[in-house]
DNA sequence: ATACATACC
DNA sequence: GACTGGTATGTAT
C-alpha cells in the first residue's frame, strides 16, 4: 500500500480533463515502469511485453506515432517510475483509426504548422529587435510587479475525488474495487484504485475498460453531489460569504476578512440578510463595476446575490451615466471607502472618473478595514497615501500602490545589454549561461523585506501564519465531519497560486504559500507552465517547442522573444504567470454572456431530423432563457460532423428573442444553410448545439428596446412592404408558429397592446425571411455555386443533371426531391432553383417541427418519442438543471487581465 | 463581426 | 465497435 500512497498524493481530482491522456496523474502502479527512463522512440522495446501494443508502436514509428498532442505530460515531479507510454499505447490501440483519432491528428498538424510559423518568425528576429523587445517586456514586468498584491489570503478548496468519494461513502463495497463515475461515453472521475490503471476523468468508458477490465462504472447521481455540495458550501460560507464556487467540488475563498476578525462577520450575517432583501437599489455598497471594487466587509454575500439579480441594472445604469469609473492601464483592486455621493479622481492616480457613483449607506467597517490595510502595509505598500485622502465625505480611489523598483529594473537591463554586446541572444541562450535573471528581485532586501513587517512584527506574523493554517484546517475538518468526505486546500495570496497549492498535498492535505515574494518566486521557479491557468496542451506545446520554456523561470528568461512572437495580451499573461501573479479578487458577480445546449447523438443526416433536433434544442434553450429571464440578440448553432469537425454559425437578430419558435426560426436558417452547403453530400452530424448570446434581461426588452425595434421596422420601408405582402395564410401560419408560447413569454400575464404589436411584427418579420430566403442577405448562399443552391440544395436529389447556372435557367423541367416533405417536385419556369428553395422553406416553416414527425415513418416517430422521453427522465433525474448550471453562472476565467 | 481554437471544470 | 457539455475568451480573417 505504500505505493498506493505514493501515487495517491499526486492525484488530480475529477476535473473533466480533456487531456487526460497527457495528465501527469496517470498514477498507475499497475503500469509502473521498472526503468525510470522515459519511453521515447528508441526505447520501444519496453513495450514488447504488452504484445498488441507493441505492434502499434512499430507501426506508429513511421508516422502515426507523432501525434504529440496525445503524448503524456512528463513535466510534473513524482512521475518517475510511471510508464505512461504503456498506457498511451493501449489508448492508442483503442482509438487508432477512429474518426476521433484522425481528427486529433489533423488538429495536431495544424498546431505543428503554427509552431513552424512561429519558429520561422523567431529565426528572423534581429538583435536590435530583441533588445527593444526586452525593454518593452521589462517595462511590463515592472508594472506588473508594482501591482503585486500580497495582502489577500485566498484559499482554493478542492474535494478529493469528489464523485467517486461520494459513491464509495454510500456504498463501501466500492472502496475495494477500481471504480469510476460517469456514463459509458465519458467518465467524470475515478477512485484511486482505478487511477492506478490509468482510468481518469474525461476518459471514455470503453477505453477505461481496456485499461482496467474489472472497472466498475457507477452512474452519476448529480442530485446527490449537488446536495452534498450545498452542505460543503455552507461550511465555506462561514469563512467567506462571497466565496466563488467553480464547480460542485471546488471553490475559491478570500478569507482575508475572516482572519481579521470573524466574530464581526458572523454577527453581521443575520442582520444584513433581512435588511438587504428589502431594498436592493440603495445598497450597492459592494460590487465591482468597471474594474473598481466597492467593498464593504459586511454585506458581501447579499450584495453579491443582488448584483446578480441586478446584472441588468448595472449595464443599464451605465447607460444612464450612473457608475462608470474607468481604471486606466489595467484592472486593479480599488477600494471605495465610506459613504458618499461622489467619487473623485485623485491627483496623480491612474483613474479617470467619468461618472459619479452614489452609495447610500455608510459602513463603519469600511473605514476600519481600510485602516487595517493601511496598517498592514504602512510605509511600503501604500506609499502614496496621504492624510488628506482620508478625509471623510468623498469616496477615495486608492490604487494598489506601486512598488518602486526602478533600480532593480535597470540592473536587469544592464545584464541584458551585456548579452547583447556578445551578440548571443538566442533561444536557449540563458540556459547556456546557466544564470537566469528570472528572479531579478530575489534577494534584494530593499524590495522584498520591505513588504513584510519590521522586526517586532515577525512574531506577530508567525502567529498570523499559524492562524491561517489553523483556520483552513478547521474548515476542512468541518467539511469532513459534515459530509464524511475529505477536501484539500491551497492557500496563497492569489487565485492562481492557491489553485496550484491545493494540488500539492492532495488528497486530504493543504499547502500554504506565504505571502512573501521570495517564497512565491521559489515556489514558481520550477513550476511547469502547464500548471498555470490558461496554459493548456497547445500553449504548452508552443512554449516548449518554440521558446524552449518548460517552467516559469524559463518563460521569464524568454520574455523578449515572447514580446515579439505573441500578442500583448498573451505576453502579459505569460509574464504574470512567470512572476507568480494572479487575480486577488475572488469575483463572484460576473454577468453571464451566453447560454447554450448541445447534445451528441448517433449520426443524424436527414434534414428533417436535423431540424427536429434543432427544435428540441431551441426548446431547451428557450426554457433556460426563460428561467433566467433572459433574451438573446445572437443566436448560434454548433455542428459537429461525424468526423469531429466543428462548425459554428451565428446570426444577430434584429431584436432580442427568447421563445422556442423565435430561436428556432433563426437557428433553422443557419442549419438549412449548412445543409445546403454540404450538398450534394448529406450533412452527417454527431452533435448539434444552439447558443444564445448578447443576452439582456427580459424586462428591459419590453420597455426600452422594443419601441426602438418597432419604430425601426416601421421606418424601414422594405421590411414594411414585405410584411404587408404576406398573404393571409402565411400570416396565419406565422402567428400560429409564434402563438403557443405567448403566455409563457410574458411575465406579467396577458399581452399588452405594445406587445401585441411587437409580436405580430416579429412573426411577420420571421415569416418574410422564411419565405424569401434569397432576399435576406444572411441566408443567401452567395458564395455557393448556384447549382448547389438548387439541386444540391438538398443532397443532390435533383433528377435532372445540370452543371451550371445556365442549364438551370433554361426552360428544361427540373425535378427535385424535397427533403422535408419527401415529394418529387417538378418546376418548369426558369427559376426552378428559387422555386425549390421556396418550397423547401415553406415546407420547413409549415412543419415547425412538431409537424415534422408526421412526414416520418412510424419508426422515426417512435425514435423521436423515445428521445423526448429520455430527455424528460434525465431532467427529472437532474432536477438540478438550474442548479447544475449555477456554478457556471459564476464561472470566472479571471486572471488579472 | 464572425468563425474557429483553446481553455477550464 | 467510435471520445461530454457549458461557458468564456483569444486569434485569425
Amino acid at each position: 500500500m505504500a505505493s498506493n500512497e505514493e501515487f495517491d498524493f499526486l492525484s488530480d481530482e475529477e476535473n473533466f480533463e480533456n487531456d487526460w491522456k497527457f495528465d501527469e496523474n496517470d498514477d498507475i502502479s499497475t503500469y509502473i515502469n521498472s526503468s525510470t527512463t522515459p519511453l521515447s522512440a528508441d526505447t520501444n522495446k519496453e513495450v514488447v511485453n504488452l504484445g498488441k501494443a507493441m505492434t502499434i508502436v512499430a507501426e506508429n514509428n513511421s508516422n502515426e506515432r507523432k501525434v504529440s498532442r496525445m503524448d503524456l505530460n512528463t513535466t510534473k515531479a513524482g512521475m518517475d517510475g510511471l510508464d505512461k507510454d504503456k498506457i498511451n499505447q493501449i489508448i492508442l490501440e483503442a482509438s487508432k483509426g477512429s474518426k476521433f483519432y484522425e481528427n486529433e491528428k489533423k488538429r495536431e498538424k495544424q498546431v505543428q504548422k503554427r509552431i513552424e510559423e512561429l519558429q520561422r518568425k523567431m529565426a528572423s528576429f534581429t538583435n536590435e529587435q530583441k533588445v527593444k523587445a526586452k525593454q518593452a517586456a521589462d517595462k511590463i514586468v515592472q508594472e506588473l510587479e508594482q501591482g503585486r498584491d500580497l495582502s489577500r489570503t485566498i484559499v482554493h478548496v478542492d474535494m478529493d475525488a469528489y464523485y467517486a468519494a461520494v459513491e464509495m461513502r454510500d456504498d463501501p463495497s466500492l472502496k475495494s474495487k477500481p471504480m469510476a463515475v460517469g456514463g459509458s461515453a465519458m467518465l467524470c472521475t475515478s477512485n484511486y484504485l482505478a487511477r492506478r490503471y490509468g482510468v481518469r476523468a474525461g476518459m471514455p468508458g470503453f477505453i477505461a475498460k481496456k485499461l482496467c477490465p474489472n472497472l466498475t462504472i457507477v452512474r452519476t447521481n448529480f442530485d446527490k453531489y449537488t446536495k452534498i455540495s450545498h452542505e460543503i458550501r455552507e461550511v465555506l460560507a462561514e469563512y467567506d460569504r462571497n466565496f466563488l464556487p467553480m464547480s460542485l467540488d471546488e471553490a475559491y475563498l478570500d478569507i482575508t476578512d475572516y482572519l481579521r476578525g470573524n466574530e464581526g462577520q458572523n454577527k453581521r450575517m443575520g442582520e444584513v440578510k433581512e435588511e438587504e432583501s428589502k431594498d436592493i437599489e440603495g445598497k450597492h455598497d459592494t460590487g465591482k463595476i468597471a474594474g473598481v471594487k466597492f467593498e464593504s466587509t459586511d454585506t458581501q454575500e447579499n450584495v453579491c446575490a443582488e448584483t446578480k439579480e441586478n446584472d441588468k441594472t448595472k449595464t443599464e445604469n451605465a447607460k444612464d451615466a450612473k457608475f462608470i469609473v474607468r481604471v486606466k492601464q489595467e484592472t486593479k483592486l480599488v477600494e471605495v471607502k465610506q459613504e458618499t455621493s461622489k467619487i473623485e479622481a485623485l491627483p496623480n492616480h491612474d483613474f479617470e472618473v467619468t461618472k459619479q457613483v452614489k452609495v447610500e449607506r455608510a459602513f463603519d467597517d469600511d473605514v476600519t478595514k481600510y485602516k487595517q490595510n493601511e496598517k498592514d502595509s504602512e510605509g511600503t505598500h501604500r506609499p502614496n497615501r496621504t492624510e488628506a485622502q482620508e478625509t471623510k465625505g468623498d469616496i477615495e480611489l486608492e490604487p494598489i500602490p506601486l512598488k518602486a523598483e526602478t533600480a532593480k529594473h535597470e540592473l536587469d537591463e544592464n545584464s541584458f545589454n551585456q548579452q547583447k554586446g556578445e551578440g548571443m541572444i538566442t533561444v536557449g541562450q540563458s540556459e547556456a549561461q546557466g544564470e537566469s535573471d528570472w528572479d531579478f528581485g530575489h534577494g534584494s532586501s530593499e524590495n522584498d523585506t520591505s513588504f513584510l513587517h519590521e522586526e517586532p512584527a515577525v512574531a506577530e506574523q508567525e502567529m498570523f501564519y499559524n492562524k491561517v493554517e489553523e483556520v483552513v484546517k478547521e474548515m476542512r475538518r468541518k467539511i469532513e465531519v459534515k459530509t464524511q468526505l475529505t477536501a484539500s486546500a491551497g492557500i496563497a495570496p492569489n487565485m492562481f497560486l492557491a489553485k496550484v497549492c491545493s494540488d500539492k498535498n492532495k488528497p486530504n492535505g493543504q499547502f500554504y504559500l506565504k505571502p512573501e515574494r521570495d517564497k512565491i518566486m521559489d515556489f514558481v521557479r520550477e513550476l511547469p507552465l502547464r500548471k498555470a491557468f490558461g496554459i493548456g496542451r497547445v500553449s504548452e506545446q508552443i512554449l516548449t517547442s518554440v521558446l524552449k520554456a518548460n517552467t516559469c523561470s524559463e518563460l521569464y528568461d524568454r520574455r523578449h522573444l515572447m514580446q515579439l512572437l505573441f500578442t500583448p495580451n498573451a505576453c502579459t499573461n505569460y509574464l504574470e504567470i512567470s512572476l507568480g501573479l494572479g487575480s486577488t479578487v475572488v469575483d463572484v458577480d460576473r454577468e453571464r454572456k451566453s447560454m447554450s445546449t448541445e447534445t451528441t447523438f448517433k449520426e443524424i443526416n436527414k434534414p428533417e431530423e436535423h431540424l427536429a433536433k434543432c427544435h428540441e434544442l431551441c426548446q431547451e434553450l428557450s426554457e433556460s432563457l426563460k428561467a433566467h429571464r433572459l433574451t438573446a440578440r445572437k443566436i448560434g448553432i454548433k455542428l459537429k460532423t461525424i468526423n469531429f469537425e466543428v462548425k459554428t454559425r451565428v446570426v444577430t437578430a434584429s431584436f432580442p428573442v427568447q421563445q422556442t419558435e423565435e430561436l428556432f426560426s433563426h437557428a433553422k436558417k443557419l442549419l438549412v444553410n449548412e445543409i445546403r452547403s454540404s450538398s450534394p453530400e448529406p450533412l452527417r452530424l454527431r452533435l448539434m448545439g444552439v447558443r444564445a448570446a448578447e443576452l439582456c434581461e427580459k424586462g428591459m426588452v419590453n420597455e426600452s428596446k422594443q419601441p426602438t425595434i418597432i419604430s425601426l421596422m416601421k421606418k424601414n420601408g422594405s421590411v414594411r412592404e414585405r410584411s404587408i405582402s404576406l398573404n393571409a395564410s402565411q400570416a396565419a401560419e406565422s402567428s400560429k408558429a409564434c402563438g403557443p408560447e405567448q403566455e409563457v413569454s410574458l411575465e406579467h400575464g396577458s399581452m399588452s397592446r405594445e406587445d401585441e404589436v411587437r409580436h405580430s411584427e416579429i412573426c411577420s418579420d420571421l415569416t418574410v425571411l422564411d419565405d424569401h430566403p434569397s432576399t435576406s442577405k444572411e441566408y443567401t448562399n452567395d458564395h455557393v455555386p448556384s447549382d448547389q443552391l438548387g439541386c444540391h440544395n438538398f443532397h443532390g436529389n435533383a433528377k435532372t443533371e445540370r452543371s451550371s447556372n445556365q442549364a438551370v435557367s433554361r426552360e428544361e423541367p427540373t425535378t427535385f426531391n424535397c427533403p422535408v416533405c419527401g415529394r418529387d417536385l417538378t418546376f418548369r419556369s426558369g427559376n426552378a432553383l428559387l422555386q425549390m428553395n421556396r418550397h423547401v422553406d415553406t415546407c420547413l416553416s409549415k412543419q415547425a417541427v412538431p409537424g415534422v414527425l408526421k412526414y416520418d415513418s412510424g419508426q422515426q416517430t417512435n425514435k423521436a418519442k423515445q428521445s423526448s422521453k429520455k430527455r424528460k427522465r434525465e431532467s427529472s433525474k437532474n432536477t438540478n438543471r438550474t442548479v447544475k448550471r449555477k456554478p457556471m453562472d459564476r464561472f470566472v476565467t479571471k486572471h488579472t487581465k
